[in-house]
DNA sequence: GTCTATATGTGGATAGAC
DNA sequence: GTCTATCCACATATAGAC
C-alpha cells in the first residue's frame, strides 16, 4: 500500500526533527534514528535511499512551511512589511535546527535535490513579489532587506537564542527601510474607504 | 627548548587552516592534519591536547586578526565607518573557513574556552567603542548596525561567495543607518583644519 | 619526540535470512 | 518489510618501544 508507507516516511522525518533538536543536525545518525521509530537501522533504507535523501525531505519540508507563512501575509504597506517581517522573524528563531538547515550551509557534504532547491527558489519569489507589490522595486533594495531582515535573525539567534533583543528591533529597521524607500504607511488605495479630509 | 615548540605549534595550526580550507572544517582530521605537517597523528598529542584545542588555537587566531583588522580604522566620521565596516567585511568573506570557526557555531562539540572566548568579548568592546566615538551611543544603534553588517556579511557569502553584489551595498547602508543616527559626514573637529566659509 | 601498534568508538550502508 | 550480521571506512586518543 502507497499509503502507508508515506505515512511512515512522514513519522521518521517528524522524529528526525526531534533527534536533531536534542543532539544536532549533524551528529545525527541513521541508527539512532531508527530506533527513535522502533527500528532498526537497515530498515530506514527501506524508506530513504541515503542518510541525505532524509535531510533532503526536512529541507523541503521546511521550505513548504516557510512558504505557508509568506502566503499568509500579503498586506501592501510599511504595516504589512512589519508583519511580515515578525512572521518571518519568529520562523527562524523559534526553530534553530530548521534554520540551520534551511540557511545555513554546514552540513558537510549535503545538497539539496533541484526538486527541493526549487522550493527554495520559490520562496525567494514569494518574497521578492511581496516587496514589489508593497512598491519596492530596486533589486538592490531587496538585496539589502534580505541582509537586514537576516542579520536581526543571525544575531539573535547566536548571541540570546531566548531572547528578545533583536526581535524588538524590528520595527525600527522597518522604519529606517520604509524611510529610505520611500514604502507609506499605508497603501496607495485605488478604492474609496478613506475619508475626505 | 620552549621557542621551537612554539614554532612547530604554528606550523600546526597554519597547516590547518590550509587543510580546512580544502575540505571544510568539521571533516577535519587529526590524522591528515598530521600527514600534512610531516607527522604521524599521535604526534600531534605532544603539541595539542585534543581536537578541539586546535580549533581553540584557531579560533583565538582569528580574534587576535580581527582586534588587529578594527584597530586599523579609527576614524570617527561617517567615512571612518564605512572604511571600517569595508574591512570587517573583507575579513569576512575573505575567509569563510574562519568565519565559520568565529561567528558560526556550528562545528559539534566545540566551543572555545574562557581565554579564547575573552578575545572575541575584547573585540566585540573594540567595535562598541569605535561606535560610541563615532557619536553612535544609544546600544539599540549598536545592535541594529551589528545585525546589518553581519547580515550584509552573510547574504554575500551564502548566495555569492565569490561575488559583490552585497558588498556593493555596504555604502549604501552606512548612508541609510547614519542619517537615522545622525552621524555626519566629518567628525566634530575641535581643531582648526578647516577653511573658514 | 616520534614512532608503531592498537584500543575503542563511531558512522553509513549492504547481503541475505526469515 | 524487517531483521541479524557484517563490511568498511574513518575517527580520536593512548600505551609503550625506540
Amino acid at each position: 500500500m502507497e499509503r502507508r508507507r508515506a505515512e511512515t516516511r512522514g513519522e521518521i522525518i517528524s522524529a528526525a526533527w526531534e533527534l536533531a533538536r536534542e543532539t544536532g543536525l549533524v551528529p545525527l545518525s541513521v541508527r539512532r534514528l531508527a530506533q527513535q521509530v522502533g527500528m532498526r537501522a537497515p530498515s530506514l533504507y527501506s524508506y530513504f535511499a541515503s542518510k541525505d535523501a532524509i535531510y533532503d525531505a526536512m529541507f523541503a519540508e521546511g521550505q513548504i512551511q516557510l512558504a505557508r507563512t509568506i502566503d499568509a501575509y500579503r498586506q501592501p504597506s510599511r504595516a504589512g512589511l512589519r508583519a511580515a517581517t515578525h512572521a518571518f522573524f519568529d520562523f527562524c528563531v523559534s526553530d534553530p535546527v530548521r534554520y540551520q538547515l534551511m540557511f545555513q550551509r554546514t552540513i558537510p557534504g549535503f545538497e539539496p535535490t533541484p526538486e527541493s532547491y526549487a522550493l527554495a527558489i520559490d520562496n525567494l519569489e514569494r518574497i521578492r513579489a511581496q516587496l514589489v507589490s508593497a512598491g519596492i522595486t530596486s533589486s538592490q533594495h531587496h538585496d539589502l532587506w534580505t541582509a537586514i531582515v537576516t542579520g536581526l535573525v543571525a544575531q539573535q539567534m547566536s548571541n540570546e537564542p531566548e531572547g528578545r533583543r533583536w526581535r524588538d528591533l524590528v520595527d525600527e529597521a522597518v522604519d529606517v527601510f520604509s524611510d529610505h524607500t520611500g514604502l507609506v504607511d499605508e497603501p496607495e488605495s485605488t478604492s474609496d474607504n478613506k475619508e475626505p479630509t
